[in-house]
DNA sequence: CACGGGTGCGCG
DNA sequence: AAAGCGCGCACCCGTG
């Protein structure tokens, strides 16, 4: 049986069934929408099939809205279809994303008996090489077209309606429908969230991220040349290592320019020249950190993605194996702290930014019902806790080893505390080194809400056999313990990470309901609204006057959050809240 | 000239 | 190998 976690507990709390009507739209020809209204059997309504251009689209949708209860739209695709309605000012409430749930429901081991598990691919196993062009939101649902190439000519099509009867019975078949109806919710929740934050964009000022810039590099230099500062710290280090030519962009050019110097080092990594007593290593680092700016955080992305006060990056839920969110160009989530000066709350606005805190461990602590451990963070920083308990001496310590234990250290100080910590807390040491065993043997293991991990690829597989061979080298043997090791520690964390993020998705999806509910008849940009999302950090934009209360919804959804993923077991899941004018200056 | 792997570094 | 997980992106450099 594949490591579940958690499913000894007792059933994550559920809200009352509300099943309410579906309205399924789905393509119709080239240039219309077909719209198939659902009840609460799942089955079609008499009459309730209607067709209508993309134009009608955003006024049928608002009609419906209205109305209560409220409908769940259910479309093929997020992405492709929202922004549309976003553009026209008409949000919804509720969807369920076709795309992103056919994913989760044809790899989760909980619902790996169901017939949509056992069916050959169809289109809606397609979603990675469907590559549509987000940078015209408007024009995808034209645009977007599932038999594109040669080979998806063979791929079975599946229209949305049956497809979303076929999800409705996997989750019904399952081995624990409440988890995989929540995860499919919170999933297609995100997608909104993820909409929405793009459409109206984080609040940036151009103007202070270019004095930034200057400040720092010097004025804008031409396209392409090097801006002054980098240009003198480009000489200096050349000098000091008597290599006029050096490119210090070229880590082979720059290593031998560095042994040449007497410099022992074996990469040209910033922490390893740390180490280094030699005049050149000072500008050396300095020129590192600030190319790196102006390569990464320059003033061509702020050309690029910087428009109208906002940063409208392209976020991708679900673009990570784990469920984490992924984005595309932009990189909006490695934003520097250096630059987050530059997110600016408007005028009369604030920014909320809160941040849950040591998320993981209590996702451990929860999956693992360690109460020791749930007791350690009751009230207070968790890893203050783990002091308290006697199991090490220094907060840092408590730090390194639970993050030793859910990424597999095996080395180090880590490593070394890891008895200490086992020995502490057994359970939730258990749980991870159970889920590192089950990836060590290949098999699968799944998130609290139901998200499993994905199979070793086939070399890996080979690699086991070829050691297993009675003829096998000693070498290959080396390299299936490697690899079989290799695939533990992320199946290790995989536990962690998956149910973190579906922690944080439920955060959201409860937020941006309470969110609503503060300025209920608003257009989205003119209440508070979610501005930012950063796998255990969210940025609400609020105006002023509704900024403490914004701040306790931020805080009461993270309570719900965690009730919904652990029901009444008593793992905290505190969130700092700072309201501030730009995120700087929170934390 | 395009592509892909490697390196390095930003984020959690 | 930075002790260990997950990413995206810019750049270099070898290959075709």
């Amino acid at each position: 049986m594949p490591t579940t976690t958690g499913l000894d507990a007792p059933p994550v709390t559920r809200r009352p069934q509300n099943r309410g009507v579906h309205i399924v739209l789905d393509r119709s020809g080239s240039t219309g929408v077909r719209a198939t209204t659902l009840n609460d059997a799942g089955e079609i309504v008499e009459d309730a099939t209607t067709t209508m251009t993309f134009d009608d689209l955003p006024e049928f949708v608002r009609r419906h809205e209205a109305q209560l209860p409220r409908p769940r739209w259910v479309w093929p695709d997020t992405r492709a279809w929202y922004p549309r309605l976003l553009a026209a000012d008409v949000r919804i409430d509720r969807c369920v994303d076709l795309q992103l749930c056919h994913t989760i429901l044809r790899m989760s081991a909980l619902a790996s008996d169901s017939p949509l598990a056992r069916s050959p691919l169809s289109a809606w196993d397609a979603a990675t090489a469907l590559d549509d062009q987000p940078s015209a939101p408007a024009a995808t649902l034209f645009e977007l077209d599932l038999q594109t190439d040669a080979e998806s000519a063979s791929v079975v099509t599946v229209s949305a309606v049956d497809e979303f009867r076929s999800q409705s019975e996997a989750v019904a078949l399952s081995r624990s429908s409440g988890r995989l109806r929540l995860l499919l919710a919170a999933e297609s929740a995100g997608a909104l969230v993820a909409a929405e934050m793009r459409y109206a964009g984080l609040p940036y000022s151009a103007e202070r991220h270019d004095r930034l810039l200057t400040e720092l590099l010097g004025r804008r230099p031409a396209t392409g040349a090097r801006p002054a500062v980098l240009d003198d710290l480009v000489g200096e280090i050349r000098r000091e290592l008597d290599s006029p030519l050096l490119n210090p962009d070229s880590p082979p050019d720059l290593l031998r320019a560095l042994n040449r110097a007497g410099i022992l080092a074996t990469s040209t990594r910033s922490w390893e020249l740390r180490k280094v007593q030699h005049p050149v290593i000072e500008p050396l680092l300095r020129y590192k950190k600030l190319s790196r700016l102006m390569t990464a955080n320059g003033w061509a992305w702020l050309d690029a993605w910087i428009s109208d006060g906002r940063f409208h990056p392209d976020y991708v839920p679900g673009g990570v194996v784990t469920g984490r969110w992924a984005t595309r160009g932009g990189g909006a989530l490695q934003l520097p702290r250096q630059v987050r000066g530059a997110v600016v709350a408007d005028d009369g606005w604030k920014l909320i930014v809160a941040d849950a805190a040591q998320l993981e461990p209590r996702i451990l602590t929860g999956l693992s019902h360690d109460t020791a451990m749930a007791a350690a963070g009751r009230g207070k920083d968790l890893y203050e806790g783990i002091v308290a308990s006697g199991a090490v001496e220094e907060r840092s310590q408590a730090k390194v080893a639970m993050l030793g234990a859910m990424y597999g250290a095996t080395t180090g100080e880590s490593g070394r505390l890891m008895p200490r910590l086992k020995r502490a807390f057994p359970r939730a040491v258990k749980l991870v080194e159970d889920a590192a065993a089950e990836g060590e043997k290949g098999e699968v293991v799944t998130s609290r809400l139901g998200r499993s991990s994905p199979r070793p690829g086939a070399s890996w597989h080979a690699a086991q056999s070829a050691a297993s061979d009675s003829a096998s080298t000693a070498a290959e043997e080396r390299r299936a313990r490697t690899q079989a090791r290799d695939w533990g520690r992320f199946t290790r964390n995989f536990v962690v990470q998956a149910s973190a993020a579906e922690w944080a998705l439920c955060w959201m999806a409860d937020l941006r309901q309470r969110l609503t509910a503060l300025a209920p008849e608003s257009r989205l940009q003119d209440g508070p609204h979610l501005v930012y999302f950063l796998h255990d950090e969210v940025i609400v934009h609020a105006p002023a006057p509704l900024a403490d209360a914004t701040a306790a919804a931020v805080r009461e959804s993270a309570v719900q959050a965690g009730r919904l993923l652990f029901g009444d077991f008593p793992v905290e899941f505190p969130v700092t809240t700072a309201i501030v004018d730009n995120y700087a200056e929170a934390k």
